[in-house]
DNA sequence: CCGAAGCCGCTACGCTATAACATAACACGG
DNA sequence: CCGTGTTATGTTATAGCGTAGCGGCTTCGG
């Protein structure tokens, strides 16, 4: 194996190199555990439920109760650094680690199951545009959108 | 009273015959229990849990289960006479009961918890131009907005 | 060193949702 | 009317998701 023949894993590790040292930058701590969490969601490649990094957990490191998961999954929330999807009830990465709250945007195949995280100024701008028309002063949005990739498609 | 006194409880009426009449045009059945359902979604003025609706239930009828609000709610969904904020794991009342399967569309104000629907054409527009950009096909989406409303301003 | 703040472990519980199977009501053609 | 397929409902049990609350430990600045 050479060093290009795990791409998918190289990107993992810089991923979360990335994360490190923006929490250092941030002044907020990158705990082992909360670094074990965000590499099983990273791995994953997909969304996964709380319960599923639960089990992971358990299998890695020995220990871990539901608590555990999700002050994990809370610290890495308010960094940014993964989504939550809601519809499913699970978690994905952040492709973009740096932007501390972005809008959060989901295309969600329905047949494949499939997520693929968007980032759209135009509708982000449309978002606040209409909130602000109607008195509101939005401060996180999240956009899910049920569908059919285009792999999928006939 | 006169029956100016209880415009609420007028506009509910009115908002259950128009679902009634919908469901007729498109021969489906709005049973007496779906009709509940609806009704007690309508009453509330705000997002509902389904062990909340559950209970009513139980209250008004005797019987029921947690199949049997799910179920309606389920019909409820698929005819879009409600939406589902996932955000909250609740159900309220559609605005536009004519239209089978409009974006859905939250503000959630993060202070006083009140929950806007939002109609915004730009915001559909937008969501759907990007998916297509991305390769998607598009059928359903829903876009909640944290953030603070007018009234809870400072 | 020590106090405050942040992090972790654990027990226990509550809320949300569905699987799976059985029964009842309805719709419609024969 | 009567059978037959379909749709709606009842019921039990269980899976899955999330949090409250307490106590102990580490870390860091003073």
């Amino acid at each position: 194996m050479t060093e290009h023949a795990k791409p998918e894993a190289q990107a993992l590790s810089e991923r979360l190199t990335r994360a490190e040292a923006e929490c250092a930058r941030r002044g907020v701590r990158l705990t082992a555990q909360r670094r074990d969490v965000l590499r099983f969601i990273l791995e994953a490649g997909e969304p996964v439920g709380a319960y599923t990094l639960l089990d992971r957990l358990k299998a890695e490191t020995g220990g871990g109760k539901p608590p555990t998961v999700y002050r994990a999954l809370d610290f890495l929330l308010a960094q940014g650094l993964i989504h939550r999807v809601e519809r499913l009830n699970a978690f994905v990465g952040c492709h973009d680690e740096t932007t501390h709250q972005h809008a959060a945007q989901f295309l969600i195949c329905r047949q494949c199951g499939r997520v693929k995280e968007l980032e759209s100024a135009q509708v982000e701008a449309a978002i606040v545009a209409a909130a602000a028309a109607a008195g509101f002063a939005a401060a996180r949005a999240t956009v899910e959108v049920d569908g059919v990739c285009v792999t999928c498609a006939p």
